[in-house]
DNA sequence: TTTTTATTGAGAATTTTTCTTAATTAGCAT
DNA sequence: ATGCTAATTAAGAAAAATTCTCAATAAAAA
């Protein structure tokens, strides 16, 4: 059976304060927000890969930075990855069903990733 | 200065045959084909992020298994990945040019992976 | 509260990646 | 062709990242 132990409940307390964060940013977070309590490094990999497996967090690559995670109780969207501030923007993402392609393949699952400069990088420049 | 050294021509050669292939892909390759001279692993490590950092090759993460690499000197384009076999096919891409979102944010570049089952997949399984 | 058993923490062990250096070799000049 | 020079290699050492082990702990059930 599957426990709410301190360390998973940490992990998504941080990933619902953050939305996106790396491997590094959650368990800065986990170091920065246990008081005196330490979090064991072994432990916080196990329960990463837990928490993926389980279908609670959710990996996403990126080109230009390490893969973030997020959680994945919220619908699914696409991201916008900006180039100059590395922020991730959620793009919502309208309704895709699976469909056949023109060459006959089933296509159940698509993740778009755009790659550009955010609107408040822009504006900085423009000033 | 750059020199086509033995390795380096080897992994170009091994991505012209295969057009998709693992780290590991890869290097199996480069043993393979290298008949009784070893392939170091430092200097194999060290040449794919050399002919990344060059642009000669590229990666692509995929959810659903390792990275893989491919020749960047033709068309952009999308990949299709297979669930079942982890095939992996070349998606060709409608020109797409930098544009602004509905939310001010300028796209450059969009990274589209396809996932489900390949039409060779559905055929074995319709039989 | 007590019991049961999944989970933790700490460090060891393993795996992956990078670094170091003498020897080699690609490409240029002769 | 032959020799020169600097980039590159192979091999292993070193460092970094990940997984594993197990006694101690703590969540959930009784």
């Amino acid at each position: 059976m599957e426990r709410k132990t301190k360390p998973r409940k940490m992990i998504i307390d941080c990933l619902n304060n953050l939305h996106h964060a790396s491997f590094d940013d959650i368990f800065s977070y986990l170091e920065e927000n246990n008081g005196f309590n330490k979090i064991s490094l072994s432990t916080f990999y196990r329960n990463i890969s837990f928490l993926e497996q389980d279908g609670v967090i959710r990996k996403v690559d990126s080109t230009i930075s390490e893969p973030f995670y997020e959680l994945s109780n919220i619908a699914k969207h696409d991201h916008f990855i900006c180039i100059k501030c590395h922020k991730i923007i959620d793009i919502p993402r309208k309704n895709r069903k699976e469909k056949y392609d023109e060459y006959g393949n089933l296509i159940q699952e698509i993740s778009i990733n755009e790659y550009g400069i955010c609107k408040d990088c822009l504006d900085k420049i423009k000033i």
